[in-house]
RNA sequence: GGCGCGUUCAUCUAGCGGCUAGGAUACCGCCCUCUCAAGGCGGGUACACGGGUUCGAUUCCCGUACGCGCUACCA
């Protein structure tokens, strides 16, 4: 039975990267049928960040991915989250410090930045230097019993290799000699990542760990951990890193690397999954749109990518545009409507679902709906410059003023109607209906494009669409 | 610096010894057209480099270069 977890630590927003590993991770559980666990690893007490649960919780369920067991819904290996079972990971500890797996380490922090610094300063890979490695046992719990703070350090064994078989990028061997004695548990009583990771991938019989690919160099360290308690290790999965355009690890000075961000500009969950499943991942030579279940169906692991994958905003964009023109009215209807209540416009649903007809083939997020077409909600506070110089001439407004009062004298105000005033009136003049169309759609939109200007008029009514050129004529 | 991982168009990728190296995004033309978008048609751009192995390498092996990751009592 496949058990995979995915394992944040809740230090705040959920990062893209983040997103395409629980992903990854739920894909994986659910094209074997298996398990997907959902494990908080909040041992940094530094780092907390309240509320940061609820967040990756809710930006979960948004994007789709869901987990058998958690701390919303625990199975039989809780609790679900590190900070509550300290006094395990202490146990667990004091075993292998017992087998001579491990030993106490009395250093400062001080101490241990000096010997840093001069190694660094010698061109000398800074590592511990061991100096608590073989302490006496008398003077070992001496300290301990003077109340001495101290941490628990892995005891690397010398001169090993140790190796593990990554499940994308093949056999992978490292040099005991390379490992530092790593700090398993820290001087305030929490584990380290490396030590709870251990443990609790061990007691939740996960079979496969899927993560990203930072994480390669700390694997030797969680190898000989299994070692180290008797243990058989799980099969590890190292993923690409998402990138930024300089090819450098996704952050966030370069651009939005939040899931929440990409939701609050409009990007769709369906597109976002789509668009992140694909950075390291591809099914198929020829399609590119999948639902959750033609991924989950796809999934491979052998299918994943060796090399990072820049974070490609652009097809972000085209693909959320892709799924915005997919999905129906009525769909997208729930989606924009809370962004027109919130800007404080007061239309009908049937308006808006008007407005989303004409835009939804021209709309890239769901905020364009509102921001680039907020003239279908409000009048025009200015004007775009390079198409009023082109169109806006002294005929165009005598034109306008011409047609102005037909406009308004209209019974039926329809786009069949209103093209047919401006074609008529545009062939009784001998001049081309663009001659009439383009001012007028600057008057009442005060943008050079959008939807076609019969439908547009349509849709803005009659009064207004009037008393916007009438205006427009007075300020322009 | 040390260790590890990686490298096909600008970007995401297909390719798992023999292909005019395919698709998508972006870009550039043309068509359609009231503009934009969509759509249709067309275009340019890639196997990092050097050695092997082989009848034959994008594909296998070894170097080099470059990039990235890790190098905390953070994850």
């Amino acid at each position: 039975m496949v058990r995979v977890r995915f394992a944040p630590s809740p230090t705040g927003f959920v990062h893209v990267g983040s997103l395409r590993t629980a992903l990854y991770n739920f894909l994986f559980a659910r094209h074997h049928g298996g398990v997907n666990i959902l494990r908080i690893e909040d041992t940094d007490r530094t780092r907390y960040v309240e509320g940061a649960v609820e967040n990756l919780l809710s930006t979960m369920k948004w994007a789709g991915i869901t987990f058998d067991e958690g701390p919303q819904n625990p199975g039989k290996f809780g609790p679900y989250v590190q900070s509550e079972k300290t006094e395990e990971y202490r146990t667990r500890a004091a075993e292998l410090v017992a087998k001579e797996k491990a030993y106490p380490c009395f250093c400062t922090s001080e101490r241990l930045a000096l010997v840093r610094e001069s190694q660094q300063a010698s061109g000398i890979p800074p590592m511990y230097d061991r100096h608590c490695r073989n302490l006496s046992k008398e003077e070992v719990e001496k300290r301990i019993n003077a109340g001495e703070a101290h941490v628990i350090r892995l005891r690397v064994p010398i001169g090993e290799i140790v190796r593990f078989t990554d499940e994308v990028r093949g056999d992978i061997e490292f040099d005991s000699r390379t490992i530092d004695d790593q700090v398993l548990l820290k001087s305030d009583g929490y584990p380290t990542y490396h030590l709870a990771n251990v443990i609790d991938d061990h007691a939740m019989e996960i079979t496969h760990v899927i993560r990203g690919e930072e994480w390669v160099s700390s694997t030797p360290k969680h190898v000989l951990l299994y070692q180290a308690f008797g243990w058989t290790p799980p099969k590890f999965a190292h993923l690409p890193l998402l990138l930024n355009a300089d090819k450098s690890k996704l952050s966030k000075r370069q651009g939005d690397v939040a899931v929440e961000d990409y939701k609050d500009k409009g990007y769709l969950p369906d597109a976002l999954v789509n668009f992140v499943a694909l950075l390291g991942w591809n099914p198929s030579a020829f399609e590119e749109i999948f639902t959750m279940e033609d991924l989950i169906k796809g999934f491979e692991l052998e299918r994943v990518n060796k090399g990072g994958a820049v974070f490609n905003k652009e097809k972000l964009d085209w693909m959320n545009s892709e799924y915005i023109r997919k999905y129906s009215p009525e769909k997208l209807l729930e989606l924009v409507k809370p962004l027109v209540e919130k800007k404080g416009y007061e239309v009908s649903d049937d308006y808006i679902l008007a407005v989303i007809k004409l835009m939804q083939e021209r709309a890239r997020t769901i905020n364009d709906f509102v921001d680039f077409a907020s003239y279908f909600f409000e009048r025009p506070t200015d004007y775009e410059e390079k198409y009023k110089l082109k169109h806006w001439t002294p005929e165009a407004k005598e034109r306008l003023k011409e047609v102005l009062p037909e406009f308004q004298a209209l019974d039926n105000w329809t786009h069949d109607a209103l093209e047919a005033v401006i074609r008529t009136y545009a062939e009784k003049n001998a001049i081309s209906a663009g001659k009439l169309i383009h001012p007028i759609r600057l008057a009442v939109t005060g943008r050079g494009m959008g939807p076609g200007l019969f439908e547009l008029l349509e849709v803005i009514g009659q009064n207004e669409s009037t008393s916007r050129m009438a205006h427009s004529l007075e300020v322009l």
